[in-house]
RNA sequence: GGGCGUUUAGCUCAGUUGGUUAGAGCAUCUGCCUUACAAGCAGAGGGUCUGCGGUUCGAGUCCGUAAACGCCCACCA
């Protein structure tokens, strides 16, 4: 027997060790079709936040309920191993430990950052097991494992050698902290604050200069050029001319580019081939010189004079310093513009000239485009708008930087040797190859992960059987980088998408809507709402509160909601439990009218939440469970089943409600339904069987007339509180003999009177249903009004209807059934009316 | 500059092929410790569905347009 108190702590402390150990878990126990989802990697980098809690709810959500249905769900766990993000944690434990990752040897530094990732690792299955996610573990799988980095190394080679991988130097952005290059979507563009500096570059043969606008002037130790618009008739006469360069006093030429927008600035542009990809393509353009001076670590190089060795902004600082004494600096003007960021070390990104390895995207994103124009073999997106966010990105992407000057990662299969190069799955057998130092970055494996995970490329059984894979879920911010990625991948190495449905949600927001984040301090750890709330609570509250695709503000009361769901959810199994204690054996005989209105709309609730749970839209599903447990079970059903409880048609129809009641709740809560499940079989309720929508189980009379009697209780009792009449009163009845129930409800079984008495009254009916309630007051003003006020909305009402009625249009276009029942509608109401007129 | 989203009760949000007098949670008001639950029960109040125009017998829902807020992409000397 359930506690008398819900207690979350006590019923999820040991269920999930149970769950598990049992091999619940597990793909392969069902024999229905295969259901597979991956999970989305988190990083080894630190703890799940409330974004996972969500995201792996809902996937949760969809395996339980697949698996109670009979698929053969696989859920597939790993973890990935997260290039940059790790390495610069495990580089500032070291550091913190006193020790210079840098000095060491690289094996070295992977053994600690091995150690690291064991220690996440465990902390993050901790977490997983908190949340209650039944992951096949069998199946786990981390990104730098020798199966996936086989998978890797194959992709690396065969696109290599379709012409798809190339090496190159060209004009990428560099991380100065990390010290790696980064591809185009880890760069973040943020408004900072700066200034325009108007910088006086002298003309070589006169007195006069040219008025240079540049935010960037430490650059101006790389410039080899001015370029003006040729079409810009300021300017374009002094093309060809030079200019000296301020401090430096080289000569650079002025060049006619269309580069140089006449309405930008001043209308001349100081030209820095290394460090600008504008500049540099002009370089080419015009062949010019390229001369760098900003190091790898963001300081300074040997080219900046005297400034070599400074951090380019102290640089910066010190020659606008410099360049206003000596007269060269004509004004400054501050502005707000979008300077490029690391989106791991959130560094300002410095546009760098380097060789590093690239895709070739083009043919792989066209080949994207053509497949989703195939209705049958695209990827389908939910909600389906985000489709044209994939599309827009495979359209104008363009190569994509996979190298990364890091340790902590999948070093690029190719080896050197002079002048050659050799590039495969496994290291060259002759002496003297030495390997590319780089490691790829981390979503070039996360590309992989819907197939590699199953084994790619070896064809197992889990491949052949779970892949394509069902659904994906992931958060909109994760499309470019992943979603993308996996999408072309999987079409070019598979030869199918990766998956059928992507299930798009959005981001966790703070109560004020701002985004969770370190330096708002405004995070919530969602371990510590488990520990209040429970899973349970939390993972309802989740996947319930929002439409999908759409942001979520978390707020507490909200969480606090679900518990107290979950808190009535368990009072109502206790006093089922409690009732049916002795029941042998279930018989539905001789329903009652509420028996069978309940059963109906089980059934009606069991359709209706079947639909919207294939459908993903679980809010949905929420609004009718809630809806369904909360009023039609607790406060009609329950209390009307409290008059029979000795009867074994209402213990048999309270045991199939709630037995599934629980089944559709499990998903979303799986503990809190699981430990009440235990007193109702001996079936976990995790393997067993989801409710099937029977519609012989449907009892529509018998729901119209409970619907009735529900409705004339409703009325009866809000008369009885509009007349301010308390625990006293009496009532007459004209047909006594059908009114047990109605006496039971409303409790005044002892205190009927024979026959109608001449004091004053009030007549309350509904159908058919009619009963004199005696009150000794006289009607007050507030009664008056109030009639008053339904009288006149009624009056609206039917006059509403009436022109809807007259309405010719309506009469022939509309629906028959609408129209019968607009008529209906329309007497009642004139009905109703008259008796209160008559009053 | 290109694209997308949001705008519904005091607050947070549902409302998915257009169809009763638009819903929920929280908050508010009234009355109840009724033996599953006071974290509860029984009632009540509260919305010209952002504005304007259109399609339709009928629009929160479809179309056009304007505004506010937010996001993505591109550019930014």
């Amino acid at each position: 027997m359930l506690d008398k108190k819900y207690n979350h702590l006590e019923v999820e402390k040991e269920q999930y060790e149970i769950w598990k150990e049992s091999g619940y878990f597990k793909s392969g126990r069902n024999s229905g079709k295969p259901f597979c989802i991956v999970i989305p990697p988190p990083n080894v980098t630190g703890k799940l936040h409330l974004g996972h809690a969500w995201d792996t709810s809902i996937q949760d959500i969809m395996i339980r309920y697949k698996r109670m249905q009979g698929f053969d769900a696989l859920w597939v766990p790993g973890m990935d191993h997260a290039g940059i993000a790790t390495q610069a944690k495990v580089d500032k434990k070291l550091r913190e430990d006193g020790m210079d990752p840098r000095s060491m040897s690289r094996e070295e530094w992977l053994k600690y950052a091995w150690a690291w990732k064991e220690e996440y690792a465990l902390n993050i299955h901790d977490q997983w097991a908190k949340l209650g996610l039944s992951l096949d573990y069998d199946k786990e799988r981390f990104t730098l494992d020798e199966g996936l980095s086989k998978a890797v190394r194959t992709v690396f080679v065969k696109l290599y050698e379709e012409g798809l991988i190339y090496r190159g130097e060209r004009m990428i952005n560099w991380d100065p902290m990390a010290k790696t290059a980064l591809s185009n979507e880890e760069v973040i563009y943020k408004d900072v604050e700066g200034a325009f500096y108007h910088i006086k570059y002298p003309f070589v043969d006169s007195d006069l200069y040219l008025d240079v606008a540049t935010t960037r002037p430490e650059t101006m130790f790389g410039d080899t050029a001015v370029a003006v618009n040729p079409n810009d008739d300021r300017y374009k006469d002094y093309i060809g001319r030079k200019v000296l360069l301020p401090l430096v006093n080289r000569e650079i030429p002025i060049i006619g580019d269309e580069h140089a927008d006449p309405d930008k600035g001043t209308g001349c542009v100081k030209i820095t081939p290394c460090h600008d990809p504008n500049d540099y393509e002009v370089g080419l353009r015009h062949n010019l010189e390229k001369i760098v001076v900003i190091n790898p670590d963001g300081t300074m190089n040997e080219n900046a004079l005297y400034y070599e060795g400074l951090d380019r902004f102290e640089a910066r600082e010190k020659l606008v310093k410099e360049l206003n004494e000596k007269g060269y600096l004509l004004k400054t003007e501050k502005i707000v513009h979008s300077v490029g960021h690391s989106e791991r070390t959130d560094v300002l990104v410095e546009p760098y000239l380097s060789k590093q390895w690239f895709v070739k995207m083009r043919p792989l994103a066209d080949k994207v485009l053509e497949n989703q124009k195939n209705k049958d073999t695209k990827v389908k997106f939910l909600p389906s708008r985000y489709e044209k966010i994939m599309n827009h990105w495979m359209e104008i992407t363009y190569d994509w930087c996979i190298s990364r000057q890091l340790w902590w990662g999948h070093q690029i299969p190719a080896w050197y040797k002079d002048d050659q190069i050799y590039v495969g799955i496994d290291a060259p057998k002759e002496e003297g190859w030495v390997q590319d130092e780089d490691v790829l970055d981390t979503w070039f494996s996360s590309a992989l992960w819907p197939f590699s995970t199953l084994g790619w490329p070896e064809e197992t059984e889990d491949y052949q059987k779970y892949y394509p894979t069902s659904v994906l879920v992931t958060g909109y911010d994760i499309i470019p980088f992943w979603v993308n990625r996996m999408t072309f991948q999987g079409l070019h190495f598979t030869h199918q998408r990766p998956f059928e449905y992507c299930y798009i949600h959005g981001l966790i927001r703070d109560k004020m809507g701002r985004k969770m984040s370190k330096s708002l301090g405004n995070g919530v750890d969602p371990m510590d709402v488990i520990s209040e709330y429970g899973a349970d609570a939390l993972r309802y509250y989740l996947t319930t509160s929002t439409a999908p695709g759409t942001d979520l503000r978390y707020d507490e009361d909200k969480v606090r909601a679900a518990w107290n769901f979950i808190n009535k959810i368990w009072n109502a199994s206790r006093f089922v439990l409690m009732n049916i204690s002795d029941l042998q054996e279930e018989k539905f005989e001789n329903l009652s009218i509420s028996d069978q209105w309940i059963l109906t709309r089980l059934e009606k609730t069991i359709k209706d939440v079947t639909k919207y749970m294939d459908k993903y839209e679980f809010q949905n599903v929420n609004t009718i469970l809630y809806k369904f447990i909360w009023e039609d079970f607790c406060d009609q059903y329950i209390e009307m089943a409290k008059f029979s409880l000795e009867s074994i048609t209402t213990k048999s129809v309270l045991k199939k409600v709630l037995t599934d009641i629980l089944k559709m709740l499990h998903p979303f809560m799986p503990f809190v339904t699981e430990e009440i499940f235990k007193n109702l079989s001996k079936t976990p309720l995790i393997i067993s069987e989801y409710p099937k929508y029977d519609k012989n189980l449907l009892f529509v009379e018998g729901e119209a007339k409970c619907n009735a009697l529900i409705e004339f209780v409703r009325i009866f009792r809000n008369r009885k509180a509009e007349l301010q009449i308390g625990k006293e009163y009496r009532i007459y009845i004209s047909k006594p003999n059908d009114y047990s129930l109605i006496r039971k409800l409303l409790k005044w079984e002892d205190k009927e009177t024979e026959e109608k008495l001449s004091l004053n009254y009030t007549v309350v009916e509904y159908q058919d249903y009619q009963v004199y309630l005696y009150n000794e007051h006289k009607e007050t003003l507030e009664d008056q009004e109030k009639k008053l006020k339904t009288i006149d909305s009624l009056k609206k009402s039917i006059l509403k209807r009436e022109n809807l009625l007259k309405n010719q249009n309506f009469i022939e276009k509309a629906p028959e059934n609408l129209v019968n029942e607009e008529k209906r509608k329309l007497s009642e109401e004139k009905e109703m009316l008259k008796k209160y007129e008559e009053e």
